[in-house]
DNA sequence: TGCATCTAACAACTGAGTTGCATCTAGCGC
DNA sequence: GCGCTAGATGCAACTCAGTTGTTAGATGCA
């Protein structure tokens, strides 16, 4: 799945229609509904190994499935809220969103990382880093989540 | 939303009115000019243990120095440019600013790590987390800076 | 003091994200 | 399969942080 280095011209049939199924799927596991507008987001996201914007989202919808840029506000929203995807806020201002890793604890937006890439511009979630980092912060600081955030050059700009 | 944690009821005399000589003695020390508004914001910043925002600093300064919001930008983006202060990318979409520690190396924003308190929203520098921070990274990462952001309760609400 | 240059203020704009509301539809009971 | 209803969608209008362009004013040097 991170096979595709260059995410400049669309192919012909976008990547996330394949993973229409695999959406629908995780989204019955909810107790919520199931509709167009929520298995198309979250095929797209399954689809990407980076980090997407609601814009990305709708660009990449926009042929096959246009969708209402609010309701996809709504819909990354909802699966930040239902714990199928988790947002990053970038330097940019713009939410990133991105779908968990089912293999990863319970509460994957806690102390995992983050490495934006300082040539592409795109956010990938590294859920491997070692995250029994050994902090020792000043007296009166507690700390509850941590987030670490790297900048550099991703693997497909090296 | 409206996420601003207010700043409290400002003190009759503000604490930034004491900072103006040190505010005027570093920009000196730079090659640009001395103006009323940098040295205001300047003195602002240095007042202040976490970082402001621009709304944050142009309500400090509104009684004894009231300054068109967009000059609190530009002297604030020109604090970051000359290395006098540097900015946090807030999870509010809100940039916020720090006067570097004159006493940290000389690239003050790399590998030094954020606090963000979940009960009064205010952010701090932790500038004495030890960096020396072991990361192992997947393969073709490579990462030229960290940024450690944590999540908790600050020193003032524990 | 005069002047070139840089800075501040104002207005207008951009773009991400939100809200309100009317319409539609997924899912359930019959 | 049909009809109902809570909840989702689409549209328009809005908020708010931050930016840009332009003109007036302040600064610093000769």
């Amino acid at each position: 799945m991170t096979s595709n280095a260059k995410t400049k011209a669309p192919p012909e049939t976008p990547a996330y229609l394949s993973r229409i199924p695999e959406a629908e799927a995780a989204i019955r596991r909810t107790a919520d509904r199931l509709t167009q507008p929520r298995v198309a987001v979250l095929a797209c996201l399954m689809s990407l190994d980076h980090a997407a914007s609601h814009f990305d989202v709708a660009q990449v919808l926009a042929k096959h499935h246009p969708i209402d840029r609010v309701t996809v506000y709504r819909v990354l929203e909802w699966l930040v809220e239902v714990g199928i995807a988790h947002r990053i806020a970038g330097d940019d201002r713009v939410w990133r969103f991105m779908v968990n890793d089912p293999t990863a604890s319970i509460a994957p937006h806690h102390q995992h990382a983050h490495f934006t890439c300082n040539t592409c511009g795109q956010t990938f979630c590294l859920d491997d880093v070692p995250n029994k980092l050994n902090f020792r912060l000043p007296s009166g600081f507690k700390p509850s989540t941590v987030d670490l955030k790297f900048r550099g050059r991703c693997l497909h700009c090296a």
